[in-house]
DNA sequence: ACCGATATACGATAATTATCGTTGATAGCC
DNA sequence: GGCTATCAACGATAATTATCGTATATCGGT
């Protein structure tokens, strides 16, 4: 394809990620149970999908045992940051506003989280 | 893959979409001009596209003239909406304060666009 | 020592996305 | 009326992502 020059994580291993950062350092095994309930797939397919996160350096992989541990290589915040990065500027032109709008009419947000909303913003346009 | 059940519009598809949200229903010419600013690609590629996007019922075409007119099928706004609705399952576990969390980190937001992000969040607590 | 359960390694394949080359049609101009 | 430029159609191919089957190793219990 190589139109998209620096894409990083895809939905698998976003899949991935989220059970790691979720649970902490995972075997396979752990992995693979938290991911056959969001969908079928074999053990294969979840340790290869590991396999190929250890060369991109998405997790590291302790052998010490026979059932290898996986522990996240990159953060979770710092992945989304990336990954809302791209749609601002892919889908927003960049604005960030824009991309908040989009949130907020594509699910109704429950007060408390709209208060937290807030309280974001207010942290930002202190830092201003 | 598979895996991803409902995914609709690629980055390259999101480019034309992009053009021609912009500049209003355009020939495969207009859009090309206005892709190759962003990536070195050959005209057929455009029109491959622009083809795909008329079987996927993305853009609609007008071919009583020579050179066929694509118009955009579906709206900037639902489409955002979709996507940024994605990306707040998939990255953010739902919620829309972690996605805003992660815009303001990514990018530091101007003060008007702070102003009316607040205004964006004051209708929707006027909503709720 | 053997067996079954469970593990990793590896390659094959399918599915999707992105790209481009070739071909044939057509319109406008000289 | 023939040339040339521009266009759409189509298929081929490359690149990426996702999935799985088979082979092989190892551990623990009997």
């Amino acid at each position: 394809m190589g139109r998209n020059d620096k894409k990083q994580t895809t939905d698998a291993e976003l899949d991935v990620l989220n059970v790691i950062w979720e649970k902490g350092p995972s075997t396979v095994r752990d992995v693979h149970d938290a991911l056959t309930k969001l969908r079928d797939i074999r053990y294969t397919t979840t340790l290869k999908t590991l396999q190929v996160m250890t060369g991109k350096g998405l997790v590291e992989r302790d052998e010490s045992q026979k059932a290898h541990v996986y522990a996240a290589a990159v953060g979770r915040k710092e992945t989304q940051r990336s990954l809302v990065g791209d749609l601002v500027e892919k889908a927003f032109a960049g604005s960030a506003a824009g991309l908040m709008a989009g949130a907020l009419s594509a699910k109704k947000a429950s007060p408390e989280e709209l208060a937290e909303m807030r309280r974001l913003l207010d942290e930002a346009e202190q830092a201003s």
